[in-house]
DNA sequence: TAAAAGGAATTGATATATCAAATTAAAGAT
DNA sequence: ATCTTTAATTTGATATATCAATTCCTTTTA
């Protein structure tokens, strides 16, 4: 996953920027300087805005023609029509899941999942990597590459405000449990398990979204 | 729709490709030049540069770094994946739509609908451009706009193989009942009239695909 | 003082130039 | 004659230059 020699600049330019805004350094509304980035990777501007036109189409920049690049703001609504299709594309998932998984694939979740503790001195952004991590594997394991790609991007889009349940041992307990159901090609106990974890995460999300940005317009948007 | 004079040079073109792939006109694994397309707009290299990044993005063209811009081939695995996703991405909408959709909608549907005939001269591509926007106006009933894009990208994406099903008033009726079910609030009865006609398309297209290309890995692929 | 108009500066879009990789064709060896 | 190696050509990637729009600040006027 790291950048190689032969990866074209604009590659690593596009990885970069994309993790800043995944992980919210990068705020909603916050401006992208082609002049900045270019200064930072020592090249000219064609690599810069082949990476900016690449993040636009996943919907993380947002292009004012003769303006300028701005990371894009995530409206509630937006933000409740991504949970809704996380729900449907990853129910639909386990359920394929359940009936093709092999071993290989079930020992690729536990590796993953054997990552994860209740030590409260681990980073936020790892439990959230890992989290994503799972869910994709879990996605790749229904046999259809083009849902897990959607999946993978979905959860890119949602990063920021993905809150990882862990009071109580939940998550390990819940995924633990989505494992087991997997291995036993229990269709419909994965599902269920499945929808409970993101109800979980749903509620957390938009509890504490509510919570924060109270009375305003945008979620996680820059102060101007 | 169309252009306009404030348009981007870039979306003229993104636009022009993109019609190109969809409609088949450009099969799969023909290379796109830049020298063509920038002396066919009369433009450089940048506006054109952008639009395939847009086009590889959507996969519908595939980057070959250093060497070209393709039109995306398409596997039957690839097409098995999509037809898959289409289901479910559509029956997921189809069931929000009946439990929201307003009277202006409906009428929306119908007004597509009453552009079809079973004139046998009306043409293939008017057919399947129709057909595609009742399903998309149909999942943007939905109200999730997200899950109403993710429909029509996969639409775009599987245009070029999409046979309408027309034998015996078919097409007709069974968009006319889906409307009559919506219309009714009735998500499990338009959820099973939409399951038909998937199924029925998907058989279609998967009968066709094994007879016209026998033994050949890719489909649609250019002769080279 | 505030709003509007005009102009300067910033910045992205497009055009042109240069560079490097990849493909293809040609030449030589087996 | 065919396969391998090498050189030439094609073509995309990147760099630089120019153009045009937008933004923001200044100045003027009501």
């Amino acid at each position: 996953m790291a950048s190689t020699k032969t990866d074209a600049v604009k590659l690593r330019i596009y990885r970069k920027i994309k993790t800043e805004i995944i992980s919210g350094r990068k705020k909603p509304g916050e401006r992208l300087s082609i002049d900045d980035l270019k200064k930072e990777f020592g090249t000219s501007v064609s690599p810069v805005r082949d990476a900016f036109q690449m993040l636009s189409q996943e919907d993380l920049v947002t292009i004012k023609p003769r303006s300028g690049y701005y990371v894009t703001k995530v409206t509630l609504k937006e933000l409740r029509d991504m949970l809704d299709m996380r729900e449907i594309l990853e129910l639909a998932a386990v359920v394929r899941a359940a009936e093709r998984i092999t071993p290989e694939q079930i020992k690729e979740l536990e590796s993953v999942h054997a990552g994860y503790t209740d030590d409260e001195d681990e980073t936020y952004s790892r439990y959230t990597l890992e989290n994503q991590n799972f869910h994709t594997l879990m996605a790749k394991a229904s046999g259809n590459e083009e849902l897990a790609r959607q999946v993978s991007r979905v959860h890119d889009r949602m990063a920021r405000f993905m809150i990882i349940v862990r009071s109580g041992h939940y998550m390990i307990d819940i995924h633990q449990k989505l494992i087991d159901r997997l291995a036993a090609h229990d269709a419909s106990g994965a599902r269920k398990t499945l929808k409970k974890e993101l109800d979980q995460a749903k509620t957390a999300i938009m509890e504490r979204i509510m919570e924060e940005e109270a009375g305003s317009w945008h979620l996680g948007t820059v102060r101007e």
